[in-house]
Parts: C-alpha cells; structure tokens; sequence
DNA sequence: TGTGCTTCATTTTTT
DNA sequence: ATGAAGCACA
C-alpha cells in the first residue's frame, strides 16, 4: 500500500494538479467532520439544498434536481468538492454522463472550478466511452482483441441482413432493422441470448429471433467487433464472470457520479450497482418528471426504486427554479401533477409572475407556421435575438411547415440536433479504410469501400469473396510457397469447424488474397483486387512510421476518393470535400490512430457552428437540457401530442411519457410560452380534422391565456367541443372535405347567406365568425382582406389569379 | 454495373 | 407528400 501512495503523491506533483494540492492540504488537516465547513467559497454560494446535495459527499445520495434548478452547477460543485476536500482523488471518482456534450461541459465545468485539471479525471466521460475505455483492457475475457471496433447502426444494420439472409428468412419481411430493434432492447435489458425470456423469443421471424440474437454475437466476435450495447454488456460480463477484474476498479474507484440518472436503463443499472457494490458512494443526479427516453429502454423505475435499491441513501430535493417566470412554472407543475407514477416535487421560484403561458387554436399548420412567425418577428422588432426564439415540436415532421414559413420571411433558423457529421457517408468511408487498415477482421468496412470508388469490384465478386470465405481452408502453394492461416500463422490443410457456428473461415481480406491467385474471378475484378490489396498493405506499412493524420491523407489521395468526389459535379460533392478536410483536421486533436478511431467510434460530433442569431428549431427530446426565453411549443392535437403510437402502444404509461415531454417542452421557457394547436392538419399528405390536446385541458386556468385571436371560438382550456366545421361558399379545404368523407360531420355545411358576426381574423386574412352557437371558419389567401365601412368586412378570394369579392360580414363592435 | 421504376413506411435518438 | 430502398432490366 505504501509504494502505492508514494506513486500517487508523485504522480500528483508530477502534472497539473500543484494548485488542487494546496486546495487538498487546507482541507485535509481538518476532521473529516469538518471539512465541509471549511469548504471552498464556491460552495457558499449555493442555496441551502443546492449545497445539502454538493456536502452529501459519501453513501447513495439521490438528487432530485427539477428542471431549472441548477443541477449542473450542483453535479459540477459536487466533483469539485469532493476533489477539493481531498476525500477523493481525480483517478477515484467515476463521473457519468450519457452525451458527450454533457461530459465535455461538466469536464470543462470542473476545471474552471479548480483550476486547468491537466489529465485528470479519467473516469469523466458517457457509459459508453468509459466502457469501451475498460473493455479495450480486458477484451480477451469476452473473446474480442483490444484492437475490436465499435460497430455503427449502419454496419450492424448490414450484419442483421446478411444473418437473415444466410438463415434462409425472407429480408423483406423480418427486415434487418427490426431485428437490429429487438436485439438492441435486449441489450438495454441486459439480456444475453440466453436470458431472452421465453415468451420473447418468438417476436422475430416465427421465433428465429433469439437465434439470431445468437448468431449476431457469435458473428460480431468473429469480425472482432462489438456494438454500443455489447460495450456494457461485455464489461457486466467480464464483473460477474471475474471478481477480481471487479476488484481493481473497486480498489480504483472511491465515488461515483451520475447525471440523468432517470434515463438510464436495466444494463446500466447493473453496471452502475457492480461498479458501487464495494463503495456505496453513488451519487444519482435526475429528474423523474423528465424521463423521456422510455422508448429506447430508459426505466423511470430506477430513479423511483433509488432509496429501496440503496439502502440509508440520503435524498436531496432541489425545487428552487431558476429559469422559468411564475406562471410558466405554475403551469408545467400542473400539467405534471396528473401523472401517477412520479416521486413528486414542488418547484417553486422567487421571480415574478411574468407572462401567462398562451394558449391558441388555430386552422392548421399554415397558420400555425404564420401566427408563429409573425410573433417571432415581432419580437425581433421588440429588439431581442432570433436566438432567443425556439419552435419545439414533438415529430421531425412537424418542422417543415416551420421551415417553410421562415424561408418564405427570410428568418434564420437552425435545426437542433440535424444530420450528425459522423453518420455522413464520405466520413464513414474514411473510417472504414482506417479501420480495415488497423484491423483485417473487419469485413463489414472491407464490404463498404472495396469498390468506393469504383474500382470493378462489384456485389456479384464480393458475393464470391464471401463464398470463399465460408469454404473450409484448403492448403495453397503459390509461388511464394504456402498461404499461412490468417490467426495462426500455420499453413492451412485442415478443415475445422467455423467457430461460433457462423461460415466464416477467413475474413473477405484473406479470400480476396487467394482469390487473386485462383482464376474464380474475372480478369477485371482479379486485378483490381490486387492492387486494392497491395494498397492496403503499403498504407498498413506506412501507418507505422507516419502520424494518423498523414495516413489519412495518403488514404484519401492514393485511393482515388478525392478524386472522385472532384470529378463529381453535384453540389454535394463540395460539402463532401469540405467535410473531408474538417474529418482530418479533427484527426490532429488525437495522439493516435486507435485514440482518434474510439473517439469517432463513440461520439464524433464536430462542434456545430455557433447559433448565431437563428431562431432555433428542434424536437422536444432534442431541446431537453436547453432553454430559451420564448418557447413555442405547436401541434398539440391528439393523436400528435400525446402521440397516437405512444400511447397505443405503451398505454397510461406511454401518455405519462408524453406528458413529461409536455412538461420538459414548458419547462424550456424563461420567459414565454406559446402553445398552439390546429383544427386541421396534413400528416404524411393527408389532411385530417384533428382534436386539440388533451393537456390542453389539464393546464390550469388561472396560469394560461386562451387567445381566439386566430382561433375559432376557443374560449378557455376545457372547451373541448369547439366547432370545427369549417365551409365557405366555393371554397372547401381539403380538411373539410376529408372530414366529410369520413362522415365527420352530420348534415350539409351551412352556407353563407345573409349576415354572420364575425368573431375573429387571422392575421393574413381568415375569418372566424359565429352564426347562431356555431362558429365557422372562411380560409382566403394571404393579405386579401379589406375593411369598408368600420365594421363591415369584404373578403378578396383569388382563385387560380382571379379576384372576387365572395363575401362579406359586419363586424360586432367588440371583435374589431 | 448502372438505370429507372415501384414499393414502402413515416415518434422521439444517444452511444 | 416524400424520400429511401429494393428490384427488374438494359
């Protein structure tokens, strides 16, 4: 123990950390039952609660962090402390996350706290990345080399289908991704192919799925590769199966740290409780009430069952909102309030009232996109950021419109969370010739660029190449004397079983290697092969002495990839070639080739460009963890918000899910938000009456203004039955007239005769008037709507570019 | 190997 | 409506 400590204390003065120590030496001296009280001043300035969860530094802590209550300055001030008061050092404290923004943010956090940490904390990062970082040193207790890749969806997706296809399924019917779907929830569940439950195992392909499940593995350890899932499950494996790997990390590990702890899943649950078994200094940091990852396999249980799981762990409530003015907050806690299963808590503010959360009706999405573009510019005018502004649907879907509108009115915008840098194909193709160059194995990139660019080889001789890898070896005399197997290094004579079950006996690199010696492939093919293989080989060659950054660049030019992306005159060849050249400048920021490929492999995301002055357009799960001052959160219509398949699908517990989506959309606002809801609206090119949501009724009323100011007659929250129908004379909307095919309506549409009141007017010109208890909707274009006369109003239809007064209406008084 | 036509699905998304 | 993916055919 005392060479440990002495290799620590100079491994400690060795590097960054000489003002941490002088931090650690003032604490240190004091009791241990002290040292909180003397705690550094960033501590003092926290709230009572805030620091009741930074103090709470040893056993289970559960903190219940509402939304906008500081979490990431607690989870951060926390780290901080805890380093800071010497009760830990920065290699014992396992810190979590489940994006890398998260890390790099509390990473960054940290250091400003405490000074420039140098490599320190090595246990900072996502599940995931602090997995792959343990399984790359113990790859050879679950059958993988150090050097295995990490598979993308895509290439997993491609695996799927060859699998399917080899077990004689038809691919079409039990697609690839499906499969990819069911293994991956089983995967969320810890499940190997032995544990699927019985009752599950038949939900793929008449019940070939845990067969599947099975051949997948056996294939993946074959291609020396594992998936996102299997980086979790291979280390709970390598815990239970090896106390003493377990060990080590317990000795390593003194506390642990885990942010969004209501999104984490069954395998991370397990991973988490192996990892904590010996300290119990687990620190959970979540929020029940914005658990919306559901759907990808997040249990809100393990948040709820937190106390019970952990026994004596200390809970710390923080309500204390710092975002959202009074009336927002009222309103989100409301609408929460209908859930059942939630831990429940209070948030309250100190800041005032503000503006009451508004809530419209309008006709459909068009006017919807207008009313919301109209309220952006005039907030603009009120000379605040567009930046400021943010549109937060629930479906990708619903963007379009919004796009539309704010290209039409020249409105900047950004799509949060848009196609990813590393899911580009020209990226990915980098990443396979690297990864093919590390590792042979690698047959799903060896598939992907053996003819990217062209070279001749196409699906009919990897076809071949795959055949032959599947033949049982046989011995090869060439000029060069015998063909050695691959693994071994012994000359190939011997049939052997494949292992795992699955035909593979060479990867496609070493059947591609005999081939070119055979006369099985056409001439073309036979020669383009070769010189792709003596490519590989220089480049292999190469790799050793130069840097990974000229490997790539070499790569790039000898394969003739960026030429063929110049010779290519599309328009997205020039974003290709850009891409290219930020890909291999990015590569730089890595020492190595191995560093930068398990970087790609787990998060890649290039930071995207500043936001500048755009208005800010996303999903609501992409906007959690965001704020913004004014928050338009559309579509809240049946059957889209709560979403039909959530909750036909999962039921009451699906409508929870949505309703604390409901609750992280409000919850976004500082200072503003705009609900709205349409009568009518096109899903998929088809139009369709639709219902307003019913978390619209369950918004309290003291806290939301209804505005009919577009809408048609609805009054308050809780005005369900609102008249629908619309009608003109000459003019139906395609809503309409669905409806009516449908049987939606009884009778005939009223026709306009004689004098109706108009009740309200849409800013480009829609009238919404009542006539009797009814109120009636008339749909014009843009900006054709005259006054004459005070209050009597004519109404310009322009029909295929010809104008006519179609109708007019008087106007009571208090409308106008 | 490359093309043009048909079919099909279409919540949310990270690693 | 829309776009991706699959498929038959040149």
């Amino acid at each position: 123990m005392l060479w440990l400590r002495a290799l620590c204390s100079r491994f400690v003065l060795g590097c960054a950390f000489t003002d941490r120590i002088e931090l650690n030496d003032s604490v240190e001296n004091l009791p241990i039952s002290q040292r909180a009280a003397a705690a550094p001043p960033y501590v003092a300035s926290l709230n009572p609660e805030q620091r009741a969860a930074v103090e709470a530094l040893d056993g289970p802590v559960l903190v219940l962090a509402g939304a906008g209550t500081g979490k990431t300055r607690v989870l951060t001030t926390r780290l901080a402390h805890l380093l800071s008061s010497g009760r830990a050092k920065p290699w014992g404290v396992l810190a979590v996350t489940f994006t890398n923004k998260a890390s790099r943010e509390m990473r960054e956090r940290v250091e400003k706290l405490l000074g420039p940490g140098g490599g320190g904390l090595p246990w900072l990062g996502t599940f995931h990345s602090i997995s792959a970082r343990m399984l790359r040193t113990h790859a050879e207790l679950v059958g993988l080399k150090n050097n295995f890749t990490i598979l993308d969806p895509d290439d997993q997706i491609r695996l799927m289908k060859q699998i399917i296809d080899a077990e004689g399924i038809d691919e079409k019917r039990w697609p690839g991704r499906q499969l990819a779907g069911l293994i991956d929830s089983w995967k969320n569940r810890a499940l190997t192919p032995e544990k699927v439950p019985k009752n599950e195992a038949f939900a793929f392909a008449d019940g070939a799925g845990v067969k599947l499940y099975a051949i997948y593995q056996a294939r993946l350890r074959i291609l020396n590769a594992c998936d996102f899932g299997d980086l979790l499950m291979h280390m709970i494996d390598v815990f239970q199966r090896h106390p003493d790997v377990l060990q080590t990390y317990h000795r390593k590990i003194s506390h642990m740290m885990v942010d969004e702890y209501q999104d984490t899943n069954v395998a991370q649950y397990l991973w988490l409780r192996l990892l904590a078994q010996a300290s119990k200094n687990l620190c959970v940091v979540g929020d029940d009430d914005q658990s919306i990852y559901g759907w990808r396999g997040a249990e809100v249980d393990n948040i709820l069952r937190f106390e019970h799981d952990f026994p004596g762990a200390k809970v710390v409530r923080l309500e204390r909102n710092y975002r959202s003015t009074g009336h927002i907050l009222a309103t989100a806690s409301h609408l929460i309030a209908n859930n059942r299963g939630r831990l429940g808590k209070t948030l309250f503010t100190d800041d005032e009232d503000g503006n009451r959360v508004k809530v419209r009706g309008v006709w459909d999405g068009e006017a919807e996109a207008r009313l919301i573009a109209d309220d952006i510019e005039q907030w603009r005018q009120g000379n605040r950021s567009y930046a400021e502004c943010a549109v937060l649907v629930r479906a990708a879907w619903q963007m379009r419109a919004f796009e539309e509108r704010f290209l039409m009115l020249r409105i900047p915008y950004k799509v949060i969370g848009g196609p990813r840098f590393f899911e580009r194909a020209e990226v990915r193709d980098v990443h396979a010739y690297l990864r093919l160059i590390r590792s042979e194995d690698d047959d799903l990139a060896f598939e992907r660029i053996v003819n990217q660019p062209k070279r001749g080889v196409g699906e009919g001789t990897v076809q071949k190449l795959h055949a032959h890898a599947g033949k049982p070896p046989v011995r090869f005399v060439t000029d060069n004397g015998p063909l050695f197997d691959e693994d071994t290094g012994e000359v190939v004579t011997e049939q052997a079983e494949a292992p795992g079950g699955a035909t593979r006996f060479r990867t496609l690199i070493g059947a591609a290697r005999e081939m070119t010696i055979t006369d099985e492939l056409p001439l073309k093919a036979r020669t383009a092969l070769r010189s792709f293989l003596s490519d590989l080989d220089r480049w292999r060659e190469k790799s050793r002495e130069i840097s990974h950054v000229e490997l790539a660049e070499i790569v790039l030019d000898e394969s003739g990839y960026t030429e063929m992306l110049r010779n290519d005159k599309s328009p997205q060849a020039q974003t290709r070639l850009e891409n290219l050249k930020e890909l291999v400048q990015s590569m730089g920021q890595y020492d190595t080739l191995e560093a930068y490929l398990e970087h790609v492999a787990l998060v890649l995301d290039i930071e995207a460009e500043s936001d500048g002055e755009n208005v800010q357009l996303s999903t609501l799960h992409a906007a959690k963890g965001l704020e913004f001052p004014l928050v338009f959160l559309p579509g809240w219509e049946e059957e889209v918000f709560p979403s039909k398949r959530s909750v036909d699908e999962n039921g009451d517990k699906g409508l929870e899910e949505e309703r604390r989506l409901a609750y992280v959309g409000i919850t976004r606002a500082r200072e503003s938000a705009r609900i709205s809801f349409a009568a009518n609206r096109q899903i998929y090119g088809r139009w369709q009456v639709v219902l307003p949501s019913r978390f619209i009724d369950e918004l309290p009323a003291a806290n939301v203004d209804a505005v009919s100011e577009t809408g048609y007659g609805m009054q308050a929250p809780g005005v369900r039955d609102m008249a629908v129908e619309p009608f003109s004379s000459g003019y139906q909307s395609p809503g309409w007239r669905r409806a009516q095919e449908r049987g939606a309506f009884k009778g005939k549409p009223p026709v306009i005769d004689g004098e109706a009141r108009l009740v309200a007017r849409s800013g480009d010109g829609d009238a919404h008037y009542r006539r009797g208890d009814r109120i009636f909707h008339q749909k014009f274009g843009y900006g054709q709507v005259r006054m004459v006369d005070g209050n009597k109003l004519t109404v310009d239809f322009d029909k295929a570019g010809e104008k006519r007064v179609i109708d007019s209406f008087v106007v009571p008084a208090s409308a106008a």
